[in-house]
Formats: structure tokens, C-alpha cells, sequence
RNA sequence: GGUCCCGUAGUUCAAUGGAUAGAACGAAAGUUUCCUAAACUUUAGAUACAAGUUCGAUUCUUGUCGGGACUACCA
């Protein structure tokens, strides 16, 4: 039970004694009074007006009147217009401080019991990982982990493309200009490596199409006859009748690719509990769609092909199955969610996957609700906008897609640098340099992608390089690595304090938000927004560097105020390590 | 055309229908004999437009203008 709640029963109480009516707990509006006013919490009393027939100041100077007289926890009122701004003993912090501060899995609890698989990354393996993944890979990581921290049991899952015309396009483009060399020998890591073929077979492309259109062709049909489109797609029909050459050059260069995929997630400090692969789960959606066929759940038109109609829903009718029986992307993407849910059982399966993909998931989830599968209900597309330039959308024809390597490394550039430039770092080792390079680039990173809510698109300009000042991770692990610092220097071992020293106002601002921090996870869980925890850190990291300014720690007044001092200190300390690890980045002791 | 999303300081982002719309960067000015100045303090600066619902609207409704996504027997 934290404050607010405790208030909001106190409240209902007293609306009860006082007026002998019953309010629900949703029905009470407290919000954190702002701070040009005194008090800590604040009732918004407008909305009790039809319920208790009074003027909203009124039921406000009434019910803080009861308060201040019933409950302990109140020592000081008042009313502005409907506002009723409640001033809440520092005693209830001071102990709340006590009996938390050592804790350090503070923030961690045993709220949600459900199985929840998190599907993201999911990348091709035709190119590199791009800006845009990163954000796809950081939001589906951080989420897993503060759905754990709720008390879920969390399946973590990558679900790699890697087959289709688009691999098949490289590997033409491979055969035809490589002269059969290798990443190793290219001195190229694997994905970049693929990737490049996959640039070299468009270039070439857009040749053979201009060339065609020379000669007089159509451009539309140019499209279609250019030789090398008509090799990938002849490569694709052999991929799929199992011809064993095209079968190995495949698994070839997918494993160069796996090679690069698995340098960067390391790097990046991302790890899967399972990887699927669409290459064996393509096939399996369409047993699936014809057994739904047999159960009259769907239809079948006069060329064999099979639909499902959602004009109920105020869809489109959508194609299942091809005439020739075939599977079209919907088919897959049905059958993976059954193989999902048959190999863990889920209560829920969120798909980490982008907003432009909004249409294709809630269809997906109407199919299989029609069909009547157990996972439909679990179903949820958890949607986030594009990583977009100041010009619009990064194209990679255009060559403006900003690669995720260049971008990581020249992170941890910038780290390096302003590193140098403060010399702080007397007496680290070599080893332990490039560590903090990484963990503050990386920080920097990932708190850039995360700031900001899931669902809205934003805007990265290249031109100016992520800070590390303000708002940023950096940010939030300078004021770890300063409390540490504290800590550090400490020499008391036992924080039990004899007397309970009075807080300051700053003190007591500090401890509201350190106390609020399990209620914001939860939402954070609920909400599956990471951006909330950004905030939450922050603001804790802010109002410790503000405390740090004039309450100093070591050369406190007197013992107990120190000791209480490092209670606070090491509370903090907890909470932005815990929060920062909920983000996937980490804590440095010094920077 | 249809469906959906988005317009908040110069810029990037906040704000369960609540008080005088918060931060950060950038700009201007200041703080260090003292626990890390990657910090702190101060100043200037915004809800695209117009109606409506409400005691109260950045938030809900409608319209206008502007931006984006989706709308394949492609994956």
C-alpha cells in the first residue's frame, strides 16, 4: 500500500462518516499537489459534487477537517476553490525510508501472475539491423523485463525472416559478382556483407530495367523481365522444391548473417529464450486454415482460394490460402502463432512489431478469433511509431538509413571522448575504460530510443549527436556513479538510526517519488511503456543532484542525520540501478 | 476514394478531464577553498485553426488546414 492509496481509503472513510455515502476508490481523484502550493497530495473535490449536493470547497474544507482530526497521517490542510491539498506527516516517509532502504531489489514485485511471450527484433536476413530496429529491439527487451518485474513469467522470442525473395536476391547477386568470396576473406561483417549483395542485385536491377525501356520495352513489363528479377524468382521456386545447391549457398550466407546478428545483440546485451525461424514455420499456418475450411469457419471461391470474411468487423474479406494452395503471408504468420502458443502455453503474446503493421495485426487477431483458436484472445501488437529523419522516413534506396553498428560505435565514440575531455578516470584500467565507453554510450542510446511513449513516431536528427546531458542516460549513471561515490567514502557500516531527524522539504520531494516508484512500475507493466520508467529515473536522479546541493552526506550535523542521509543515498542508489537494469542499461559505480 | 494515427516553446519530448501547460537541448546570466560542475540556480519562450460538451478541455465531439501510415493471390 503506498500513500495515495492509504489517502484514498482515509478519504472514502471519512466520506462515509461525514456524509453517509459510499464513494469508489476510482472515483477519487489525488494527484501530487503542484508546488507552488503547500501540501503534498491534492483531492480534486469537483467530481463529489453530485453525490454529495455540496459546493466542491465546502466538501473539501469538511472532509480535511475530518482528516486532520481522524487520521495521523495528516497534519496540515488546505483549500483552494475545489482543491483540497493535504499535507502528509514526514514520519510516514522517514519510516517508509527505514524499512526500505536496504532493499536493494526494491521496485520488484509479485502483482501480475501471468505466461507472457515478447516477440521483437525479428529481423530479415537480407540486410543489417538499422536505427529503426534498435528501437524495435531496446522497447522489446525493456518491456520483457519490467512485465517480469511485475511478477510475470516472461518468454522472450526472435522471430527471423529468412527466407523469401528478398534472401534470394542476394544470393543472386552473390553468384553473380562475388567471384565466391567470403565475409572472412571480404574482411566484412556477415550482415553488412549480405546486405551488400542485396544493394549490388538492386543496382543491377535498375540497370537492366533502364537498358530494357532503351530497347523500347514498357517500364512495367521491363520490371517484371529483367534477367536478374527472373533469377531470384527462379532461385526462390528451387528454394522451395529443396534443391540442394540453392539449399546450401542459403544456409551459407543466413550463417554469415547469424555470425554479424550475433556480434551486434551481444554487444547490445540482448538475449533471447528462443528463436524461430519462418523458414520452418512458413507451412504450418495452412493445415491450420484447412481444418478451419472443414469447420465452415471459412470460404472457398470458384479457383479453389480460400478466404475469410471480416465485413462483419468492417474489414475486407482476406485471402488465406492461394487457388494452388499455396501460403500467403497471413497463412504464416496464423500458423507461427499457433506453434508459439502450443510450444509455451501463454495467457499473452505481445508482438513487438511497427505501427504500419496495425492493419495486418488486428487481423490477424480477428482470423484467429474467428477460427476459434485458444491464443487469439492473448493477442497483442505492441505498436510503435517509425524512427523518422527531419526529411521523412529513412530509405534505404535513398542510402539515408542510418545502420545500427555505425550508429553504436560512434556512440561509444562520443562516450570516449567526453570521458577524456572531464579526466576523471584516474585508475581505471584499459579494460575497464572501453567497459565504461560502452555502458555510457550504449546508456546514451538506448534512453534516446526509450524516452519516448511506444506509440508515437519520432524524429532523429543525424546531423546533431545524442547528448548526454539532461534528459539522456548519461545523465541518470553520472548521479549513480556520484551516490556510489558517496557510498564509497562512507565508513559507518550500520544505518539503524538512534533518534529520527526532521526532513527538509527537499528531503521529503525525494521520498514521495521514491515511494510512488513500485505504483509507476506497475503502470509502466500495464501500460508496457518503457518511457514511464525514463521519467521515473530521472526525476529521482534530478532530485538527488538537487539534495546533493545543500544537504551534504558525510559531513551531516550529527550521526543520525548522516545515517539517515545514507539511507537515502542508498535508496536512490537502488532505484536508479534498478530502473536503469529494467531499460537494459547499466549502472556505473564511477564515471 | 476508404480506414486509422499525429499537429504543444527555435528543436526534441511530457502532461488518469483539474490549479498559472512541465522537462531537456539551444539562447542569456550566475554557482566550485566543501561528498564527481557529465552537476546546480535564474531568465525569455508553446497547446495549428474554429465551434461544441463540461464547474473546468492539450486531453472528449464535430468541422477546417497541415503531416503520416495502411488499404496486394509481396514478405
Amino acid at each position: 500500500m503506498n500513500i495515495v492509496s492509504i489517502l484514498k481509503a482515509s478519504i472514502q472513510k471519512a466520506v462515509e462518516a461525514l456524509y453517509d455515502k459510499k464513494v469508489s476508490l476510482e472515483e477519487l481523484s489525488i494527484n501530487e499537489t503542484k508546488a507552488e502550493f503547500s501540501g503534498d497530495y491534492t483531492l480534486v473535490t469537483f467530481s463529489l459534487t453530485k453525490l454529495l449536493q455540496k459546493k466542491p470547497d465546502e466538501i473539501a474544507h469538511e472532509l480535511g477537517s475530518y482528516l486532520l482530526a481522524n487520521d495521523p497521517l495528516v497534519t496540515d490542510f488546505e483549500v483552494i476553490k475545489g482543491f483540497l491539498n493535504v499535507t502528509i506527516h514526514s514520519d510516514y516517509f522517514i519510516e517508509f525510508l527505514a524499512g526500505n532502504y536496504s532493499n536493494s531489489q526494491y521496485g520488484k514485485s509479485d502483482w501480475a501472475h501471468e505466461k507472457i511471450m515478447v516477440e521483437y527484433s525479428s529481423p530479415n536476413t537480407n540486410k543489417p539491423l538499422h536505427f529503426g530496429h534498435l528501437r524495435n529491439i531496446f522497447l522489446g527487451h525493456a518491456v520483457a523485463a519490467i512485465l517480469k518485474n511485475v511478477g510475470n513469467e516472461v518468454v522472450k522470442v526472435n522471430l527471423i525472416n529468412d527466407r523469401g525473395i528478398h534472401i534470394c536476391k542476394s544470393m543472386i547477386a552473390w553468384q553473380l559478382f562475388a567471384n565466391g568470396i567470403t565475409p572472412e576473406q571480404a574482411h566484412v561483417k556477415g550482415d553488412h556483407f549480405v546486405g551488400d549483395y542485396y544493394v549490388k542485385f538492386n543496382d543491377e536491377y535498375k540497370l537492366q530495367v533502364a537498358t530494357l525501356i532503351a530497347d523500347g520495352m514498357n517500364e512495367e513489363l521491363a520490371k517484371k523481365e529483367a534477367p536478374i528479377m527472373l533469377a531470384a524468382q527462379d532461385m526462390l521456386r528451387k528454394w522451395e522444391a529443396g534443391d540442394e545447391a540453392t539449399l546450401t549457398l542459403w544456409k551459407t550466407m543466413n550463417s554469415w548473417v547469424y555470425a554479424g546478428f550475433d556480434v551486434s545483440y551481444k554487444k547490445l546485451g540482448i538475449t533471447f529464450e528462443h528463436i524461430y525461424y519462418e523458414s520452418q514455420t512458413y507451412l504450418s499456418g495452412k493445415s491450420i486454415v484447412e481444418k478451419a475450411l472443414a469447420n465452415q469457419l471459412l470460404f472457398q471461391k470458384e479457383d479453389q482460394s480460400v478466404w475469410i470474411d471480416l465485413t462483419d468487423a468492417g474489414l475486407d474479406q482476406k485471402l488465406l490460402l492461394r487457388g494452388d494452395g499455396t501460403s500467403v503471408y497471413m497463412t504464416q504468420d496464423i500458423g507461427t502463432a499457433m506453434l508459439k502458443y502450443n510450444d509455451y502455453h501463454t495467457d499473452k503474446s505481445v508482438y513487438v512489431i511497427g505501427d504500419e503493421q496495425n492493419y495486418h495485426m488486428q487481423v490477424l487477431k480477428l482470423i484467429m478469433q474467428k477460427m476459434k483458436e485458444p491464443c487469439a484472445d492473448g493477442i497483442q501488437h505492441l505498436s510503435y511509431g517509425m524512427v523518422e529523419l527531419p526529411t521523412g522516413k529513412m530509405k534505404s534506396r535513398e542510402g539515408t538509413v542510418v545502420d545500427a553498428d555505425d550508429m553504436v560505435d560512434e556512440m561509444v565514440g562520443i562516450a570516449k571522448k567526453n570521458t577524456e575531455e572531464l579526466g576523471k578516470v584516474d585508475g581505471f584500467s584499459s579494460e575497464e575504460l572501453l567497459q565504461l565507453y560502452n555502458t555510457l554510450g550504449l546508456g546514451a542510446l538506448k534512453f534516446y530510443l526509450l524516452r519516448v511513449d511506444p506509440k508515437k513516431k519520432m524524429i532523429f536528427n543525424p546531423e546533431e549527436s545524442i547528448d548526454f546531458h539532461g534528459f539522456t542516460g548519461p545523465f541518470v549513471q553520472y548521479s549513480h556513479a556520484r551516490i556510489s561515490s558517496i557510498l564509497r567514502k562512507a565508513t559507518v557500516e550500520d544505518l539503524t538510526l538512534d533518534v529520527k531527524p526532521a526532513i527538509s522539504r527537499t528531503e521529503k520531494n525525494l521520498l514521495k517519488l521514491l515511494e510512488q516508484y513500485p505504483a509507476i512500475l506497475f503502470q509502466a507493466a500495464k501500460e508496457m511503456n518503457p518511457s514511464i520508467v525514463c521519467n521515473a529515473v530521472y526525476q529521482v536522479a534530478k532530485e538527488f543532484n538537487a539534495f546533493l546541493v545543500d544537504h551534504s552526506v558525510l559531513k551531516a550535523a550529527d550521526a543520525n542525520t548522516m545515517k539517515q542521509r545514507l539511507q537515502i543515498c542508498l535508496l536512490c542508489k537502488h532505484v536508479i540501478a534498478h530502473g536503469l537494469h529494467l531499460l537494459g542499461i547499466a549502472a556505473p559505480e564511477r564515471m
